[in-house]
DNA sequence: TACATACAC
DNA sequence: GATGGTGTATGTA
């Protein structure tokens, strides 16, 4: 009976981001990657930190199957009947009228570095510091490289490793490229970031009697012609499955799901449920070591014990992915609900120097709301400590505000009421409310300024 | 309303 | 030596 305790492998036990499948990381030496991840980040306060989260998951779980161990058959066929209901709902609102195209950037800040600097082609390339890694490029994915791994690590998994720091005025002027081609296509076309957008091609493929298909291909072409970039495009009935297809065929494809109800539920039958966009790390544990869900259709099979044990928006989101369902609609427009500014630094226990980092952060966020002319009224200030600890501190105020003195001064305030400790990140945020046009001011709910710093808790 | 978590890029 | 910044949504008290 071969043991595959952490004992023996303890590696296989630090669950990082990095594990999920991603694309351009087939081939990829997963046990190897892993085990650098953990060697390098092993006795680190971030790896405590990690931990810490990864213990307090576990036990959430245990209460989750304890409270599934405790539901009678008369329960399950009580929310049976629910899960029924809510799904023949949903099926009723089901629209397949729709032709939705989701359109990703290949490696986005990595392709326009190589696109301004040649030289780089054909070189395992990263953008970002030796701290965090925005982007990196296919050569580089292929060593275990990818976003969001701290470039300390990353050099460790590819000594060849090219590092460019980010420049987003690049990456915007490029996006910007991308967002001209769009209309054509779809005049409310949805950018979700610098690099994805949502195109609903429904009245174009009507129009020129083509199929999503054939205007993915075309958008494909333009885009490569206005920018030099390749991106990826899924097509589906609706913008949740579009976003899971244009992973499919990355870099440089394309992969179209019919408009057709029987199609996507074959799709949707063996979809891993980590590929929805929702459905992280803490989702994906607990819906796999509780109900044993793994794939889309299984949340169909488990709608009962579903309804059991989530909330109504929880339930109604996994059932509406096991129908394979998604929105449709274009929003009107999406209005912003809060800003911040926060800045990390390195660990300190001088308060007169975490005053003076508030006072930038307070200037930035000053600055960045008068740009687009906002007041908040909840303050809320948020501190990392030395140990990767995460605190947040609020105040609702009476008036809206936005000027650097008052913030300041509040977020002065609450960072009194916490020190003394030692800080690494310090950043403020001031929530926004509905919309309220006033003066040509746009009131927010909150504003968060939030200072961040590593924060040192001595007990 | 305050705070914490989860998630995405 | 070293693990980011910005924003949204949701659950709970």
């Amino acid at each position: 009976m071969a043991s595959t305790s952490d004992g023996d492998r303890p590696w296989q036990s630090y669950h990082t981001v990095f594990t999920n499948a991603k694309a351009g990381m087939d081939g990829v030496d997963k046990e190897k990657v892993q085990k650098t991840v953990y060697e390098m980040s092993k006795g680190s306060k971030y790896f405590e930190n990690e931990q810490r989260k990864e213990a307090f998951i576990k036990q959430k779980i245990e209460n989750l199957r304890a409270q599934c161990a405790q539901i009678t058959a008369n329960d399950i066929s009580y929310f049976q009947t629910i899960a029924d209901k809510k799904m023949s709902e949903l099926e009723a609102s089901r629209d397949l009228s729709k032709i939705w195209l989701h359109s990703d950037m290949d490696a986005f800040y990595a392709s326009v570095e190589t696109l301004v600097d040649p030289s780089l082609n054909g070189k395992p390339l990263a953008v970002g510091s030796m701290s965090m890694i925005c982007t990196a490029n296919y050569m580089a994915r292929k060593f275990g490289v990818r976003a969001a791994m701290p470039g300390f690590i990353a050099r460790k998994l590819c000594p060849e490793l090219i590092f460019v720091p980010p420049d987003f005025k690049k990456y915007t002027f490029y996006s910007e490229l991308t967002r001209k081609v769009f209309p054509k296509y779809d005049p409310h076309f949805i950018a979700t970031s610098l690099d994805e957008a949502y195109i609903n091609v429904t009245e174009i493929c009507n129009e020129r009697g083509i199929s999503g298909g054939e205007v993915a291909e075309e958008l494909r072409n333009t885009i490569y012609e206005e920018t030099g970039l390749t991106c990826s495009v899924g097509v589906a009935p609706n913008r949740l499955l579009a976003k899971v297809c244009s992973d499919i065929n990355k870099p440089n494809g394309q992969f179209v799901l019919p408009n057709d109800r029987r199609a996507v539920m074959t799709f949707i039958s063996s979809l891993p449920i980590r590929k929805i966009g929702g459905i992280g790390k803490v989702t994906e544990s607990m819906l796999r070591e509780v109900l044993g869900i793994s794939t889309c259709e299984e949340m169909v099979h488990k709608s009962a014990h579903i309804c059991a044990l989530f909330s109504h928006s929880s339930s109604d989101f996994f059932l509406s992915v096991g129908l394979g369902l998604g929105k449709t609609d274009t929003p009107q427009f999406k209005m912003r609900k809060s800003i911040s500014s926060e800045r990390t630094f390195s660990a300190t226990e001088d308060e007169s120097l975490l005053y003076q980092k508030l006072d930038e952060i307070a200037e930035t966020l000053s600055n960045d709301m008068h740009k687009e002319d906002l007041s908040g009224r909840t303050l809320t200030l948020k501190l990392k400590t030395a140990s990767f600890e995460v605190r947040t501190r609020a105040v609702s105020l009476q008036k809206y505000i936005n000027s650097k003195q008052d913030i300041l001064s509040h977020a002065s305030k609450l960072l009194k009421a916490e020190l003394p400790l030692s800080l690494r990140l310090m950043g403020r945020k001031p929530c926004l409310t509905p919309r309220q046009l006033l003066n040509h001011c746009l009131y927010l709910e909150q504003m968060v300024a939030s200072l961040v710093y590593m924060i040192l808790i001595y007990a």
